[in-house]
DNA sequence: GGAGACATGTAAACTGTTACATGATTAG
DNA sequence: CTAATCATGTAACAGTTTACATGTCTCC
């Protein structure tokens, strides 16, 4: 259940509209907790009648009219409860490290749209990578990090981290993939040349 | 859409029945891809009205008796174009990174809770590497990787390199967090002492 | 006043989680 | 024959995703 509480914190870095916080959820804190616009109005929705957030007051109909969020005092406890808790790491659940066991199954050294793929992916992670990077470099220089900034920094940390482990995996795993394609580990002898 | 694949993998890795797959679905490969035992049986369910896989024959009725599964060509068919595919990497959506910035949010170098907390996690993430370095040493013992095998292992290679990354930044993240809570940032100094 | 972007929202299908129900087998 | 365990399954709900519907504002 952290969905609701993204959307506190998101609130309290910056009350907003749904579209705003949809857009701030392509990035930024998106980075960390993925969400749709329809998730979005959907918990604004629930937030609102729970009392931990309000709409900024509007007279005018609802419908196509843009509606600005506050966190009220309840919502605020709720988040602080919630960071004071614990929870336990989900489970890793990634579908490329499924795909290659699957291929280790259903005939290993055989397409090279497997060595296409890591690659793909490999230029997806180094991109994010980059974006990680330029951020880094925007909000955090050297030197200047103080209190609540360093909390940010390390959450921006923790990305780059697991980025690079994609990065030095993938970069290992094609090395591994272009061996099985080329030599064709299993003596079937497909022809090298084309 | 993972889900039917891992069990179409994990079917032709070996012919089970529901429970044996849930037991399986405990390690191994529910390292990479986790699901309960309902989400399982459900599965099934519709892969053998897909004609994917079939239960061998057994004239009792179906209640409460063992069945097991084999995978059919269709199936394995099936499992061999989604391993062709492509297939972009699933956004991070991560609890502690999006805890770590609501704290900076409602109060960083507060409660002592989010330090224990860190350190929860790094012990469960060390625990799951050590349990890694177990099978890798059990399964792939240096010098004998052939084919498949060496498929396998880069996915194990994989998870560890996750878990590396989790360690060390969690030890980083403790230092951090251990300085704000320590010399207390924003100068509200509760005790150091306790 | 029509086109297109902005903004909010509804509906349905799918996935994941939790609780519980039922039948079979085995040990005492 | 009772209790415990193995094994399969149903039901209900929460979370996620995709597609679509509706209303407003701006520019031409």
């Amino acid at each position: 259940m952290s969905l609701p509480h993204a959307i506190l914190t998101a609130l309290l870095e910056k009350p907003s509209s749904g579209l705003e916080l949809t857009r701030r959820f392509d990035k930024s804190i998106g980075y960390f907790w993925s969400a749709t616009h329809q998730q979005i109005y959907r918990e604004l929705g629930r937030l609102e009648r729970a009392g931990h957030i309000r709409a900024l007051p509007c007279e005018v109909p609802t419908r196509g009219q843009k509606k600005e969020y506050e966190v009220l005092p309840a919502g605020r406890a709720e988040l602080t409860a919630w960071v004071s808790g614990a929870e336990d790491p989900r489970p890793v659940r990634d579908p490329l490290l499924l795909r290659l066991r699957a291929a280790a199954m259903v005939g290993a050294g055989g397409p090279e749209g497997l060595g296409a793929e890591l690659r793909r992916h490999l230029e997806l992670h180094r991109a994010q990578l980059a974006e990680y990077a330029r951020i880094e470099e925007r909000d955090f220089p050297p030197g200047r990090d103080t209190g609540e900034d360093r909390l940010r920094h390390l959450v921006l940390r923790g990305g780059i981290g697991l980025e690079e482990s994609w990065e030095r995996w993938l970069t290992e795993a094609l090395a591994v993939v272009e061996a099985l394609e080329d030599g064709t580990a299993d003596g079937a002898g497909s022809g090298s040349g084309g």
